[in-house]
DNA sequence: TGTACATCAGTGAACGCGCGTTCACTGATGTAC
DNA sequence: TGTACATCAGTGAACGCGCGTTCACTGATGTAC
């Protein structure tokens, strides 16, 4: 038996970047295991990757600056899998387009929930960030909104109700509903029913779209 | 200037219990002001008191002890303030008392959001606890299934439709929605628009209970 | 073809810090006789 | 009424730990001449 870590090669001339995207995995794959925010030390994560702890300073300024990172890879993965359930379920029309969007969105909770949760508690700093990049949470936001003006407007669903509420408020209230049941489940002192969740979900967008 | 703690004067013999109260109390404070649960240490809790580290021991078998009595008492004045409200709003009949309660439920997390965090974003640790004492979150659960319950069983509503799911479900439903109203509300990158929320949270209501 | 040098991709040791927890203690207050 | 003792409500100093971060360094690889 061997209390060695693993040791990692370096990277070769030229390629010292791929440092960058190893220890962004390291820290998901750690993170999936440990949960909480605060076991994502600095000196942990390079133990997952198998280099010394400094060496993390030639990729990132600091804890915070990678902990952001992998906040923002994370919303990145949640978004593409959204946009991708989407368009799989699209052949069927914009309707199943947005169901199968919402239950990719609670099996990417249940699936990842330590990441789930990381992405939705933790404290927000809110340097104030140069405008040039927007959070990743609005592309979260304007998926939601695509999805739902598409059911609206599918001629299949009937003439629109005047009084209707807008698009976006509509999305939000979905979304907001099932980030809440996902979230509440994962609060809840025993294990989540995947099945009753998704059966929820399902009537959250028949009350939603008035169907 | 001074640098100095207040000193808390030791209770009167046969009063030890009392620090026990203020132990939590201040507590709760530090978690108003800081936020993160990593921030709520032990030393830092006693600073905020103003006895020393070890003073902490005489109340609480360790630090998970204290954050369990910590959240145990949020959970009850989260109930004790749905209580109320309800209780408030029903003058007007049930289904004013279901409206208060969510309104209420909204204020809470938003008038106390670090407290509102820990509660819900809380890694639980499940301890295998003495089944004597049932999770204070079936409170909160108990409380929106009789409120929903009061409102689907009010003659004024007109007779109930067969198919209809349970009390329960419903409640489910209201509880995680509005639960999701306020925690996606908190991880946005921009401040909450509390009458946004309070609107939103009046039509979910609407749909809920099918109007 | 050889060699001096620059650059790259990291490392090892050390720093000061706050933490949870333990330990032996202290000083005030009550009680038995 | 006096005094020895027990109990209560805490304290001060110390422990070992892991942490974020800094610093001067090392060894391999490419480049200029």
């Amino acid at each position: 038996m061997s209390d060695e870590f693993k040791r990692r090669t370096p990277s070769r001339r030229g390629e010292g970047g791929a440092l960058r995207q190893e220890i962004l995995v390291a820290a998901a794959r750690l993170l999936m295991r440990s949960g909480r925010e605060g076991d994502l030390s600095l000196r942990a994560v390079a133990r997952e990757v198998g280099i010394a702890a400094p060496s993390i300073y030639l990729h990132f300024r600091d804890r915070a600056e990678l902990m952001e990172a992998l906040t923002q890879q994370l919303y990145h993965r949640l978004t593409e899998c959204l946009r991708e359930a989407r368009e799989e379920g699209a052949v069927d029309g914009p309707r199943a387009a947005l169901r199968a969007m919402a239950q990719a969105y609670c099996g990417f909770a249940f699936d990842h929930p330590k990441h789930y949760r990381l992405m939705f508690a933790i404290e927000r700093i809110e340097v104030a960030r140069p405008e040039a990049s927007p959070h990743p949470l609005w592309e979260v936001s304007q998926a939601w909104t695509e999805a739902v003006a598409a059911c609206r407007n599918d001629p299949a669903g009937g003439p629109r109700d005047e009084a209707a509420p807008s698009d976006a408020r509509v999305a939000r209230l979905v979304w907001s509903s099932l980030h809440g049941m996902v979230a509440l489940a994962m609060a809840m002192p025993f294990p989540a029913d995947r099945a009753a969740i998704a059966e929820m979900a399902d009537e959250l967008l028949g009350l939603a779209l008035a169907e």
